[in-house]
DNA sequence: CGAACTGTTGAGAGGCTTCAAGCCTAGTGG
DNA sequence: CCACTAGGCTTGAAGCCTCTCAACAGTTCG
């Protein structure tokens, strides 16, 4: 952990054009001289489809980056079903509750797609937190968004239904991931995940979405998931 | 906002030993210059039982710390329920969301008792996250735990039923509120409100209370709730 | 090519909500 | 201080939404 350059170290994505640190609104507060003690002694992780990350209940330091692909971030209930909490992707931060509180890890996180992670020591945020104001205010706003997030997920999950629900889910996956031309959903999800999202079992979210389908608000050619009517689904969802 | 010592204004808190600034983690963390400039700019409100702090969509400014009393914090949903998403008491701050992002309230907060806070103004605040990294730490780990408790909440009322969920959110009272040597619970709640925490209909909640009573782990005389067979509900909850 | 996983639909059961009616209590005003 | 009234509490009945169980089709990947 020393303040020696060591030029072999210093890690690509700064010079690669898929994944820029400078993409990631917490870095951009950072001084070159910060950002340079970050890279020191920051890693670069890759992760195969699927690949766990962190465990609920595990130990682990420091804060994990997202810099390519899509992290799955949920927790076990008690009877063994997933609840998936948020999909984290690029320019997201995930692991930031067990660094600052030093407790165990209360949700598990997993790779959704081949991912990219940049990983950055407990010791070096703590200083980045102490010293960087600007860097401290982008963590807490980050924060915030997912506070926020949750009490309207509360809310929802305690007073709509299933179909309504699942038409608000759809919508939140299309302003995260994005539509192509073709209307078509940019992340391809399973049927039990969605459920798991929802909060409901996997013949439910079906049952859902073939009415959907039926209705002519959405298409369903294989996996993936082409919007029709927007507004329709929006007037469901009641938002 | 000047730093003009104004001693007429001294606060009675710090003095009170009903409520005592030094009580609240964060303030802990301050030096006694900068608990000074706190005591000089802030102004305790008293609020009476069923008072209106802040509402959803309004705009605040700065941080409220709960010194005497408890605070409701919800949200209406489409349909204009409520939910309850968490009882503030002494010790808890309310409103650092608002703060941090200038966004506008994305709860209601109400007295549900006759309750006194300490409002410290928005610029007093982000001069304390700058300058004082331990106050800044101490409000970042009630971000977190308020999150973790949103994602234990979130997983439990997608999948435990309202029998279990009202199990649950009974012993979670009992621990945040504290029970009388009769095991009496210390808050009193309403029927509706409680069904409002635990994300159903007060029918509903009414029944399972009723059942509960039935198998001797509860008695519910009058509104208050005394806890008969706390590991058999322990054991309903499924924790 | 086959095994394992994912997707789909049906039938049935049961948990939860809704609607309705009446009782109880706490707080208010005379 | 007491009567009154509004709001909180409770129970019943009916029906819907959601889950469970089961069977099978389609897909993916070693």
């Amino acid at each position: 952990m020393d303040t020696i350059v060591q030029p072999r170290k210093r890690v690509q994505p700064i010079i690669n054009g898929d994944y820029r640190l400078q993409d990631i609104p917490m870095f951009k507060k950072l001084s070159e001289d910060e950002m340079l003690r970050v890279e020191l002694n920051s890693v670069v992780k890759n992760y195969n489809k699927r690949a766990v990350i962190y465990r609920e209940g595990s130990r682990h330091s420091g804060l994990y980056f997202v810099l390519k692909g899509i992290v799955k971030v949920y927790k076990i209930g008690g009877n063994g079903k997933q609840q998936i909490l948020k999909f984290a992707q690029k320019g997201d931060v995930i692991g930031y509750r067990s660094l600052l509180t030093n407790e165990l890890a209360c949700t598990s996180a997993k790779a959704y797609e081949e991912t990219i992670l940049y990983h950055v020591p407990q010791q070096i945020v703590m200083e980045l937190f102490q010293q960087n104001w600007g860097f401290t205010h982008e963590t807490m706003k980050f924060m915030c968004k997912e506070l926020k997030e949750s009490n309207m997920f509360i809310t929802d999950i305690a007073q709509k239904s299933v179909r309504e629900r699942a038409a608000e889910m759809l919508l939140i996956l299309k302003d995260e991931f994005g539509i192509d031309s073709y209307n078509t959903l940019q992340i391809t999800i399973t049927r039990e995940d969605l459920a798991n999202m929802v909060g409901t079992v996997t013949e439910s979210l079906i049952r859902v979405m073939s009415e959907f389908r039926n209705e002519k608000l959405l298409e369903l050619p294989g996996r993936k998931i082409v919007f029709r009517d927007i507004a329709k689904l929006k007037a469901i969802a009641n938002i």
